[in-house]
DNA sequence: CTGTTAGCGCATTCAC
DNA sequence: GTGAATGCGCTAACAG
């Protein structure tokens, strides 16, 4: 059934060389004559060869330096999948020698990704997996990666103006209008709307949460949805000081029958309104996180989206390693796919999206 | 970083023995005494050793066969999915000697089942993959591979009574339960609801469709949803009479709003809607298949429910190659997450999909 | 029963 | 410039 792969040996064979010229010449290392050269050349276009990267790692003997600079975070939280997404590369190329290391900033205070970003320039190291929140910083950082020759790659969202290997994100404009249309299904009367955006040190929005807004926004528009929206402020570094927030804001506005969390925050939300006994407000959430399961299951909130974090780390690393390493074609632009997970599912899900990346 | 992982080699250095002795433990190939074996295992236990199936894999030198039992499928359909996956591992696990074979039968015909599965039972194989439709007739098949030690897994679906070395599926039940949910959710009216259901030669339905159907009434119980409920016959022996049947059904039951198909065919529904022009009837259906993605993207299907059938094929395959030529310990049932995909997700989501399996 | 050794496909190094 | 030899971790065949 299956026709055995074409080796090196047979390349040698064919064009009337030894195995170390074709080598040679597919990882354009020099020392080749003309003739020979073309000779391979010539029989790598007919057979198209695929090297089998399993084993080239065995022998393959440079040390690799590789870091992950991203938001500090914990167990099951978004960036941790994200990590553990890294990890599971990382064992999975166990014949490869490479070291590996991760650097986290506070998500909430620009300065400190500044900060770390520069801790960063000063490590020597061979490429380095991005996870950006602040736009214009990264942008500064990845300029001077790009001075330095030292690749790159995205995780979790794309920054414009900067040249990277590759990137892995989901569509974050996209997972706002899907949180739009959601919204308006699970709705079934025209009461107001609510969008929780977070606060943030020094800087603007996460540009996530900007491109979500504007495909929420677009949803309504499209449908001519004329449901009143509120904008509700939170506070993710001083968290005690939301129910006073989130109290003043219902005494206000009364007639809110639904909450889009444009962050993974969603289950802070949840809580407050399982601790107010407020039963009849409908909310969705971004991310699969372990807080924002639980209130899933619970029933407050009615839908998660999931980004695929773990894939999104799996990739990048995989990526890289094979534009690194092997020198392979990599895809520049990958998005992974949105999942709607409620309640019914979210038990199957889990336990898959333990065993599945993709490949 | 990383701490290199142990080899056969340290193993036998610890426990003092040679490698060779480790390797007959490890694989349980008899013919070591009681005493190396125990000093062995010793060692095993304490350093938690996990083998590096690429170094195995070339050095393996039995051959190994195949085969995959399943409906008869073409591109882009729901079986040809699962085919996809299961080439997918192959082409993984290209180092090892085996041959891979697939043997088809006519779905909507059980005699035609049973010969499949007896030409099977005398083909020499190692292992049988198994897509089953007709519960009986596999569990007589099952039970002759049991009785000639030949390991099956199942794609698909689970069969009762039977020993299977593993199984990946969706849960079909929740499936039709959340096809429930999506209805009530999409539907902001009373009007009443069909549900499609295949026509078979010589059997009951098939078995998953039963699941769904179950799946799906208990939402509408539970939710106390007091909808009238029809059933919709159509014949995937001959689709041509379907448009007359359809016509009948909508002559009598003017008040349909929303149409459930408990099977892979919802775009013949979503077709013949569009034919007639009919646009407020809301569609739900299941599997990513060509036809049905287009019709969701047409917008005449509101939303697919995706059984991740790549990963089925993919994982099914990877894990009977982990017991049989690793011998691996593996996870006996498998549920595979269910996917809600709708208009907005369907593009990133097919994209993805063929990246990412589940490893 | 057990230790030793050849060879899997590849990148690399060393003679020629 | 080039072919031959080496080693990676593992299995399988062989010699004791």
């Amino acid at each position: 059934m299956q026709q055995k792969r074409i080796r090196i040996k047979d390349i040698a064979r064919l064009a009337g060389v030894s195995a170390g010229t074709v080598d040679r010449v597919v990882h354009n290392r020099g020392n080749v004559s003309a003739k020979s050269r073309e000779a391979v050349e010539k029989v790598l276009k007919e057979v198209n060869y695929r090297p089998n990267i399993h084993m080239s790692s065995i022998s393959l003997k440079k040390m690799c330096h590789i870091l992950f600079v991203s938001p500090k975070f914990s167990a099951g939280e978004y960036w941790d999948s994200i990590y553990t997404g890294i990890l599971r590369t990382l064992d999975e190329f166990e014949n490869i020698r490479l070291s590996f290391k991760k650097i986290t900033y506070d998500q909430y205070d620009v300065y400190d990704c500044k900060r770390i970003y520069d801790k960063v320039l000063k490590t020597k190291c061979n490429a380095v997996i991005i996870g950006s929140i602040f736009q214009k910083e990264t942008q500064d950082f990845c300029h001077q990666l790009d001075e330095k020759e030292i690749p790159y790659v995205f995780v979790d969202s794309n920054v414009e103006n900067t040249s990277p290997v590759a990137c892995f994100s989901s569509d974050h404009y996209t997972c706002g209008y899907l949180m739009g249309k959601i919204m308006n299904a699970v709705m079934h009367d025209n009461r107001e709307i609510g969008i929780l955006q977070a606060m943030r040190i020094g800087n603007e929005s996460a540009n996530s949460t900007i491109l979500r807004k504007n495909g929420f926004n677009a949803y309504l528009d499209e449908c001519g949805i004329k449901r009143k929206i509120h904008r509700i402020p939170f506070n993710a570094t001083e968290p005690e000081q939301n129910n006073d927030i989130f109290d003043a804001f219902f005494n206000e506005n009364g007639n809110v029958g639904g909450i889009v969390v444009l962050n993974s925050r969603g289950h802070i939300m949840a809580n407050y309104l399982s601790s107010r006994n407020i039963k009849n407000i409908k909310l969705i959430g971004v991310d699969l996180t372990i807080p924002n399961i639980a209130a899933l299951k619970k029933g407050s909130i009615s839908a998660l989206i999931g980004q695929n974090p773990k894939s999104q780390g799996f990739l990048a690393m995989r990526s890289l390693i094979e534009y690194l390493i092997f020198k392979l074609p990599i895809k520049v632009d990958n998005i992974m796919p949105l999942d709607i997970v409620t309640k019914e599912t979210i038990d199957i899900y889990s336990e898959f999206k333990d065993l599945v990346y993709l490949q």
